[in-house]
DNA sequence: CTGAAAGCGCTAACAC
DNA sequence: GTGTTAGCGCTTTCAG
């Protein structure tokens, strides 16, 4: 044990000792309690600010509400993320709510949740789980719980935000299409549990079909490694039957494909339009100029955080939100270029 | 409250009764503490599977330890941190701390830290802070502590993990002193405490200075704002005195500076070169081709960690390591063009 | 080797 | 309006 630890920490019996009053009347004040008096208020603040106060979790944790909230992310890498937890924070500024994060991929999932529930986190945003429905059913009972990209029909004890996928998909093809693209491809996720994808992938067929592009239908499905993107992107772009569009599920994934179709020497987007999705920072750039599909992660992260407070405060009823995607078109599918200035 | 919260835990009693021991026989089988039988310890165990017990880590952070560090980075879009991560996270799983992480920028980067302290963290590891030594000395004083990417000279009472900035300068000058340009700018951070960019602006001038290009030492400050980044790249590429090299001091500004570049029709590398810094997974893509400086973020996150985990066990003396960067060479600094086959 | 007992700092009844 | 009191689940002496 290291020597810091022994320093004794100010609780709120020394703000009591300070203010001289009852340590039950600073607890009341800093939990803005019901029936203190003005006078008592300002006394206690004073000494709180004085002594520089700040209340245990930890301890708090034990009878009540920490007022921390967990978040969790598949990985670190998708800057699409950061729009999500910058909508989170922003939702919970004006609260007394703060947030932690977490980082799990699949096979850990369920670890972090547990120790988030044994931190005593107030409540849970899972974004892009990829836990089973039923799974997470069984923590939203123990736990408020709102899971951002999961959306099976028929959730219930937990609420989900999110993006239509379906017209993700929708959008894509319809543009493609306008633009003068037929055999378009997509370049899917294969995940344990994608139902986003899923549903991107619904929405995507659907459009081929009323395109009259039924027989161009084409779904690749790959993992996140970027061996294998560039493995399955590089034998898409060598085969006979190359597409002319490809439309890939994240944008990340796309501008891997931009590169492979760079290196074999195709012209983008005359040889071969690429989309991608979440419109990240990276779209913007010329060098990349991806048309992509803008699903407002900051939206979503709002959206979530208000649902999960509400939970938190009493609601029982499951509710489900949803944001609309739109399409913002560049260069990278013949949109004509624009400028930057 | 929600119906949920109500819910009772197993906790460490329900695995005693169930065991038909006494509680505190749990406890000392959970910490692996000394003086528990062979026969005990199965039983326990064996209960504790059964009923699915986890400790309550609030309850325990009011005693003791709580086996939970705490991350803290400026932002989550830069990639680089991820891999800072990934090095955290690999050095952990062989023990039984876990991490929960934050971001934080530097307005709110004080009240993170205090109240991770308040969850009673056993330490905290900060990425790229900018808070001042003295600061962070004091809170080193209170929790174990160790800094990623602050390096003034004789800090104490926490330690740090750096990358060696000045090489970083000293390594991209040469390079491209190497390849034939003269004219090298550094575009840099305006930060409060931007101690790991003061020492790679050290080590860019002292090799300017060594290859007698004193004249040419130019550097220009400007925030992590897209909109400044690009306003500044503009006016440096539409000034008369355009230089032909960049070294910009991370990956994401170089990524812009390339955008505005060829907006404004320039080639490169044969018009202007343009280097990076933190060789993150960006670089690799043929449409940026981007030479870098590697500083490995998974040794900076290991080497993090264990130090943090020899302070919570007891060390006292402060301790500063130092990983040794390398520069990756490809198209945007004139380095011939490998192929990716 | 095992168990009993004393809190850690706080919240929330309840009593004054 | 304000103070008293009883725990929350656990770790950690200290007796047996």
């Amino acid at each position: 044990m290291t020597k810091q630890q022994k320093q004794k920490r100010i609780t709120i019996l020394d703000v009591a000792r300070d203010a001289d009053v009852s340590f039950a009347a600073v607890s009341k004040v800093v939990r803005n309690a019901y029936g203190v008096s003005d006078a008592l208020r300002t006394k206690v603040n004073a000494s709180i600010e004085k002594l520089g106060y700040t209340p245990n979790t930890a301890a708090r944790a034990m009878r009540g509400r920490t007022f921390v909230i967990g978040v969790i992310f598949p990985d670190m890498r998708n800057p699409f993320f950061a729009d999500i937890l910058a909508g989170i924070s922003a939702a919970l500024e004006r609260t007394s709510y703060q947030s932690v994060q977490g980082i799990a991929r699949h096979s850990t999932e369920a670890s972090l949740i547990q120790s988030m529930i044994d931190m005593q986190m107030d409540g849970l945003i899972l974004v892009g789980s990829t836990a089973s429905a039923d799974f997470l059913s069984t923590i939203g009972q123990k736990k408020p719980l709102v899971a951002i990209g999961h959306h099976l029909p028929d959730i219930k004890g937990f609420d989900t935000v999110n993006n239509d996928d379906e017209i993700s998909g929708r959008l894509v093809v319809g543009h493609l299409v306008a633009q003068g693209y037929r055999k378009i491809l997509m370049l899917s996720l294969d995940t344990e549990n994608g139902t986003v994808i899923e549903r991107r992938e619904a929405g995507y067929r659907a459009e081929m079909e009323n395109a009259g592009l039924h027989d161009e239908i084409r779904v690749v499905r790959v993992s996140q490694s970027l061996r294998e993107i560039q493995v399955a992107a590089k034998a898409i772009l060598g085969s006979p039957d190359r597409p002319d569009a490809i439309f890939c599920w994240t944008d990340f994934v796309a501008l891997e494909v931009i590169s492979v179709a760079q290196n074999a020497g195709l012209a983008i987007p005359s040889d071969l339009a690429i989309v991608g999705h979440d419109n990240t920072i990276y779209c913007d750039f010329r060098q990349n100029s991806l048309t992509s599909i803008d699903q407002s992660g900051e939206q979503l992260g709002l959206q979530a955080a208000r649902l999960l407070i509400e939970r938190i405060e009493g609601r029982q009823k499951t509710e489900h939100f949803t944001v609309h995607p739109r399409l913002v078109g560049r260069r990278s599918s013949a949109v004509a270029s624009k400028s930057h200035e």
